[in-house]
DNA sequence: TTATAAAAGGACCCCGTTGTCCTTTTATAA
DNA sequence: TTATAAAAGGACAACGGGGTCCTTTTATAA
């Protein structure tokens, strides 16, 4: 569904906002072990990430990802919005060139649904609300470390 | 969602019930140009499709493909099962390694939902339901041809 | 003020999916 | 029985997403 560079995304932002929250400022390294991604790619995926503001980061020694706008929490969407755009979310389940309400396919009415809903679910969620449930132990950043 | 060439699948084995219907055995070149796909991949599709004996075909002069047991109805998910496996049914939206209701990421029960909604669709949907709606006028095959 | 630690950035490579081309096999029409 | 039309199959090419490596920039600690 997702590309892999967006998972890794995700999965990154929940990451710095775990440590943010303990008043720290991961690196790549630290973020690229605990997402399980490799730590040149994941650095690129930040790179990106931080261009789009999205994060925020710090050069040089002691330097770091971080969140500076902690009011406003950031949706699912956004991040795949910068990471792959929002195609994903328009595209002809039955692969036509477009989807169009007025001209379906077959499968329109269906996949539709199951589509939108997605839709729903990236909008609604925030890379706070997932955080929280990994720092109150309801859900896991990843298996096998630790 | 689908690859590619799944829905290339699903478009060329619509076409070929489509033209069975009428009495005919379409030949590469003809369902290639319906389904708006290369011929040459086509061909490899409709080769995979033929050796899993999801289709019908016959060599030599006047030949093409066609459907045999048409008392039986063909489902997508059999369709995707052939040409790309069933991965992307069991994966885990927030791309751990797999899903897991015990130890579930924090996306979980929303991805499920939709994951399972959609395997829902393609275990109950068939190519001939498809072809019907086609035949009846309510969805299309392709757009920007005739 | 210098050594060090960190992110930013550019150039490049790898591999799976998509896609092409050519030869071989098989059946039918003439 | 031969020419032709069609699928089957093998080998290979192109493209894009995923991934690596090395250099440059920037900040801080000593
Ligand atoms: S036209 Fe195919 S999903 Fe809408
Ligand atoms: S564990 Fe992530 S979707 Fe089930």
């Amino acid at each position: 569904m997702l590309a892999k560079s967006t998972e890794y995304a995700i999965r990154a932002l929940v990451f710095v906002q775990l440590r943010n929250w303990e008043g720290k400022r991961p690196g790549v390294v630290e973020i690229a072990k605990e997402i399980e991604a490799p730590p040149a790619f994941s650095a690129k995926i930040l790179q990106t990430l931080t261009r789009h503001r999205l994060l925020d980061s710090a050069k040089g020694r002691g330097g770091g990802f971080f969140f500076n706008n902690e009011q406003n929490e950031l949706t699912l969407y956004q991040v795949i919005h910068v990471m792959e755009g929002d195609a994903c979310f328009h595209r002809c389940g039955f692969g036509l060139k477009s989807c169009n309400n007025d001209n379906p396919c077959p499968l329109h009415e269906q996949y539709k649904e199951v589509r939108d809903k997605f839709f729903e679910i990236v909008q609604e969620e925030t890379i706070q609300a997932l955080s929280e449930k990994i720092r109150k132990g309801e859900a896991v950043l990843n298996r096998g470390i630790g």
